[in-house]
DNA sequence: CATATCACTTGATAATTATCAAGCATAAAT
DNA sequence: ATTTATGCTTGATAATTATCAAGTGATATG
């Protein structure tokens, strides 16, 4: 385990309030693993192994049923993932695969747990992670359930834009097709919301986006706080 | 408030680990109240004033963006709902409105986090809960996003006779256009749903339902527990 | 009893989204 | 440089889902 890692850890507010001695305990049996692009990192219906942080790379989270598959998240550093399966002991509800190469740390989930058990002030600061992930969810249930498919994608342009210090020109951050996956539609159909977005004065030409009427982007997404605003830090 | 009440909540997963001293604390500032069918409790975006439990009755926790209304789930008694917006004193991301008549007790939010803060067993339990329901709403997205709609009845109607003891006979919970709200579609798409389960030994007559090949709706659901199961014992 | 209301259903049609197949462009491999 | 692979786009078509309008049946209301 690196020790130039340790900093960037404690760093999040998941170890911030802990107690130097155990988060040194917490560290004592984590290690730091660099993995190819690509590479399964959890399986879901598998037990949970260890909570997982990137450090550096991108990771896909994602599921499956009967033959298909959907992107639910993809996460970014510094942050952790399947929190919620570590502390419930519970199998893990996604897999989750490198999209790069990536580092990341592997805390034992007993561990965790233990941790868990005897610091009442980490497990507030689980809630605190915990609440801002299910907001996350709920919102995108919302997103899913509430918006036709070029009405994600304008809500997904205009974020790209809010995140990136709204800057009228970006790049997208990950390939067209697991934007698609994530925004729960084909890539087929996310080509032809692409084009349909011209109208509202986006441009597509490969990654590269160029926004010249943001009001009439904003005024198909119609984007909300209480879908489109983020109460963590990263993620999502 | 009643004092009847008390042991039905003390019996909670979230307050039974709790020091006497402190529930009794919380219990000080609660308020018991009933209301009528058809009530608005809280709307989305509103802050937490406080953290809601249904003790008899039915709640229907919904969302809405621009002229559209989803119906996110239903909360049962004996069950609380808007934790992490109370935990994280953040705005609720969903509106409720009671189905029928029904008796809440109302937590003030501000105890709740100061109990929270003081409590570690209380957060563990906060905890516990939280994980659960966020893993509801992962697999109520995998949901969506995996299964078409007949899929999702299909998967309904196999859930709700887990639930019934496994009677192949039984009624539905709530009104069909709530169901067909909640699964994500329109109340004409479940209808024609609801003819299109025929062909799977499904028969519907009002509010009854009478399963006759359950091999057949099974090979039509695919139920998973990575999807279907519940984390906890009442709601969603 | 008659009427009104409301959830539900059905039919016709439209909109949305998915599927399949082919073609294009870029980038990596030989 | 040519080939190969891959992601993306486009077109044609099909499947799914939504919308609009009308009708049915049950229950509630006057």
């Amino acid at each position: 385990m690196r020790p130039s890692d340790v900093p960037d850890l404690r760093d999040l507010e998941l170890f911030r309030e802990m107690p130097g001695e155990r988060f040194d305990e917490l560290m004592r049996g984590a290690y730091v693993q660099t993995f190819p692009p690509m590479v399964d990192l959890i399986t879901e219906g598998d037990m949970s192994d260890f909570l997982h942080v990137v450090l550096e790379g991108r990771v896909e989270l994602f599921a499956s049923w009967n033959g298909r598959e959907t992107t639910i998240a993809t996460v970014e550093p510094i942050s952790t993932f399947i929190l919620a399966a570590t502390v419930k002991d519970a199998p893990y509800l996604m897999s989750a695969r490198t999209l790069e190469k990536s580092r990341l740390i592997l805390l034992p989930s007993s561990d965790v747990r233990k941790v868990f058990d005897a610091d009442g002030a980490f497990a507030r600061s689980v809630v605190s992670e915990l609440s801002a992930r299910y907001r996350a969810v709920v919102k995108n249930t919302k997103n899913l359930k509430l918006r036709s498919s070029i009405e994600r994608l304008a809500n997904y342009v205009v974020h790209q834009y809010e995140i990136g210090g709204q800057n009228p020109e970006f790049d997208l951050p990950i390939e067209k097709r697991k934007i698609a996956s994530f925004l729960g539609m084909t890539p087929e159909n996310l080509s032809r919301a692409i084009r349909g977005l011209r109208s509202y004065g986006v441009e597509f030409d490969a990654q590269h986006v160029t926004i010249s009427d943001l009001d009439a982007l904003r005024g198909l997404a119609k984007p909300s706080p209480l879908i489109d605003d983020a109460d963590l830090p990263s993620v999502f």
